[in-house]
DNA sequence: ATAGGGTTAG
């Protein structure tokens, strides 16, 4: 050892001679009191070993505990202490336990537990309890901690307020909310501690308003509540996102002296940007004189997610150090705000800047925002990096990447990383349901469903809604019966407006309209606006007018903004002939200044997204592509191709208009530059804002089989794959 | 010598 040639510090020699085995007072204790660094304690230790008093278990106790308490030491150091003590007393077991519990690895503390029930001659005691209970609540071994509970009572330690405080903790953090209640109504004198446990266990868990009634019933009591009440009290506000009770709770907080510190403060701002009161937010950041990296992060995020994008990047380039979670932050507000360029710029900014390495969280966003995009490169180039740096998928990321390359139409790549992870949770699974559904495999998402279902993992509600919507792009409407009938008898999930959603849409598009009159007819719930949209789709493929009026002005009660309503309804007049009603239409959206969404589609050549909206001639090589359009449009027509004016909005008198218009689409546009600038072995992936139109889909199949290309192309629903004049939705869509 | 907390995530 080092230390030995170099002392540190002069420690007293001791002669062999010492009586170690009564002197609790010796001065080598002071030393170890008073140690700083990590040199020091190895001082010590080294000290200790040649004197031999290491051996004594006393002082071999006090040499362990600094070495496993001390900020400054590693839990590895403090194991080799550990193994140095010939007969660690019950103290020693229990310090190791409870380093053990939150460390790292809390399976380690029911390992050292286990040993030291069966080496050593100790029995836990009334310390012990708490640290291996806590070790069992950081894994969430239910059983492992049912059976820690056994013990205490066994033990007849089932008074003891700190192991039936653990254990309700233990209790709350596996998911077991009526164990919990059990222990802490045994508790007879309940103190601040078993109300916290209660109080934030039912946050975390999700019910907000138990948690808050548990507050109610703690005062009521007359306890006096902490700094930990009010953290678990404000995080039930958060979760809430009701800032009157807030603003509330910040002010008990002032009125009744509860210490503030800095979490606290945290605390309360999240809870502010959470219920999006920036104005709040920010008044209490300017007063806080103490801000660590958490303050700044939480103001950073409360500015990125309520779209104040240049305060947030104010925040991020002041702040005394720049994390790895204030880029997440900053990366996920773009991103959940549908700003997809902007967070991968951000993301590309970190990678060059090399500030902070990207973590998970990072990925997880960048990848959604890749989703979004369809930005296929730019994911496959974050998969590659992953594999880099040999970043084991976890559920999140395993979800992500699926998700990613699904939404960007390459869904073998998404089933090649189902089937490379070991663990696979039930957004996994759900997401790949998901990305099978959307390509239209609807047989394959049930056959995937039906192995979910040989798993441990239960399907919730998303999973429900991802098999429906299957069932419903696959056309595989008694599937849909079954599955809508199962939910809530077999799985007890209560179907909610999505899955009445997706059963009108599987009626509706097998033709069964009446049948879907009936089922919103019968619906429990009042039918939303997307239930209506669901029938009214319906129609428009059915050429239902009647109908269709019907569905479009209930949908229109309900959301009177839904210009997709009229657009709907128009197409079912256009189809239908109905020219008098497509004009009625169009005059009342521009007299209530109601537009069509535009049109656009992207496509990604090297890297770069190039985006088309209709009739734009804003690209660059706006003209070559023009020029490929119309020859495409030659070869087509002498392969007896017939525009299909039948989608089109506006009322355009003359016939070569309309069909001008038509050839405007942006999915042609881009099918052109794709025509051109993608390598002919590579498939042409578009992705569209909006539905593909009937023309633009035939003539895609007409491409692909006189082109020999493959056109992958994203509508807002769904993918299609055309290849040798097909497509995979079989038309049905 | 004992328990209880905040930010970034599908």
């Amino acid at each position: 050892m080092e230390t030995l040639s170099t002392p540190l510090l002069s420690l007293p020699r001791y002669s062999s001679s010492v009586t170690v085995n009564n002197d609790h007072d010796h001065p080598v204790f002071l030393h170890l009191q008073r140690c700083t660094n990590p040199s020091q304690l190895k001082q010590i230790h080294a000290q200790m070993l040649r004197t031999g008093l290491l051996f004594d278990p006393y002082s071999g106790s006090k040499l362990f505990a600094a070495s496993a308490l001390s900020p400054f030491s590693s839990l590895d150091y403090a194991r080799k202490v550990f193994d140095q003590i010939p007969k660690p007393n019950l103290y020693t077991w229990n310090t190791l336990i409870r380093v053990y519990a939150s460390s790292p690895e809390p399976l380690q503390g029911i390992l050292i537990f286990l040993r030291m029930v069966h080496e050593s001659p100790y029995y836990p005691n009334k310390f012990t309890f708490p640290f291996v209970i806590k070790a069992a609540a950081e894994i969430f071994s239910l059983c492992v901690g049912q059976a820690l509970h056994g013990m205490v009572i066994k033990s007849s330690l089932g008074a003891d307020v700190f192991i039936s405080n653990s254990l309700i903790h233990f209790y709350m953090s596996c998911g077991d909310l009526d164990s919990a209640y059990r222990v802490f109504m045994m508790v007879g004198e309940k103190d601040v501690v078993s109300w916290n446990s209660m109080i934030t266990g039912l946050a975390r868990r999700g019910c907000a308003e138990k948690a808050l009634q548990m507050f109610q019933k703690m005062e009521e009591q007359n306890v006096k509540p902490n700094d930990v009440t009010m953290l678990g009290v404000l995080s039930a506000c958060t979760k809430k996102l009701d800032l009157e009770f807030g603003r509330w709770v910040h002010s008990y907080i002032e009125r009744n002296g509860i210490s503030v510190n800095l979490t606290l403060n945290n605390a309360t701002l999240d809870m502010y940007t959470k219920c999006r009161s920036l104005e709040d937010a920010k008044t209490l950041f300017d007063m806080m004189k103490e801000k660590d990296i958490v303050t700044w992060t939480t103001m950073l995020d409360g500015y990125a997610k309520l779209g104040a994008y240049e305060e947030a990047r104010q925040i991020l380039d002041t702040m005394p150090r720049q994390d790895i979670a204030a880029w997440n932050a900053l990366i996920s507000g773009y991103e959940q705000n549908g700003k997809s360029k902007e967070a991968l710029s951000i993301y590309h900014e970190l990678q060059q800047s090399k500030i902070a390495k990207p973590d998970e969280i990072t990925l997880v966003s960048t990848l959604s925002a890749c989703a979004q995009l369809g930005a296929l490169e730019v994911g496959d180039s974050i998969h590659a990096y992953i594999k880099e740096l040999g970043i084991k998928l976890n559920c999140h990321l395993t979800t992500s990447l699926i998700d990613m390359y699904s939404k960007c139409g390459d869904i073998k790549k998404a089933l090649e990383v189902f089937y490379s992870v070991e663990k696979r949770d039930v957004f996994v699974w759900s997401a790949m349901i998901a990305g099978l559904a959307m390509h239209g495999q609807g047989k394959a998402a049930i056959d995937l469903f039906s192995r979910m279902q040989e798993t441990m993992i239960r399907p919730n509600s998303v999973t429900f809604t991802n098999v429906l919507c299957a069932c419903s792009h696959a056309g595989l409407v008694k599937e849909g019966k079954t599955f809508f009938g199962m939910m809530e008898p077999v799985y007890g999930i209560a179907p909610e407006l999505h899955h009445y959603s997706c059963m009108v849409d599987i009626l509706g598009r097998a033709g069964l309209l009446e049948e879907a009159v009936e089922f919103i007819e019968k619906m429990p719930i009042p039918p939303s606006d997307s239930v209506w949209g669901a029938l009214l789709g319906a129609c428009q493929i059915h050429g239902n007018v009647e109908l269709a009026e019907r569905a479009c002005s209930r949908l229109l009660e309900l959301d009177p903004e839904n210009n997709g309503a009229y657009v709907l309804l128009s197409n079912v007049y256009a189809k239908t002939g109905k020219w008098d009603g497509v004009s009625r239409l169009r005059k009342h959206m521009r007299v209530t200044g109601l537009k069509k969404e535009q049109g656009g589609s992207r496509i990604e050549v090297n890297g770069v997204i190039h985006e088309f909206l209709a009739g734009d001639n804003c690209h660059p090589l706006s003209k070559e592509i023009y020029s490929k359009l119309d020859e495409i449009v030659v070869r087509l027509k002498s392969a007896g191709y017939v525009p299909n004016k039948s989608q089109l909005l506006q009322l355009i008198e003359e016939d070569d208009m309309q069909e001008h218009a038509l050839n405007l689409h942006s999915e042609k546009l881009a099918i052109a530059f794709g025509l051109l600038y993608v390598e002919a072995s590579q498939p042409i992936r578009i992705i569209k804002n909006l539905r593909v139109c009937g023309d633009c889909h035939s003539v895609a199949k007409l491409i692909s089989r006189l082109y020999n290309r493959e056109i992958i192309l994203r509508d807002r629903y769904r993918f299609h794959h055309f290849s040798g004049g097909h497509c995979s939705c079989k038309d049905y869509w």
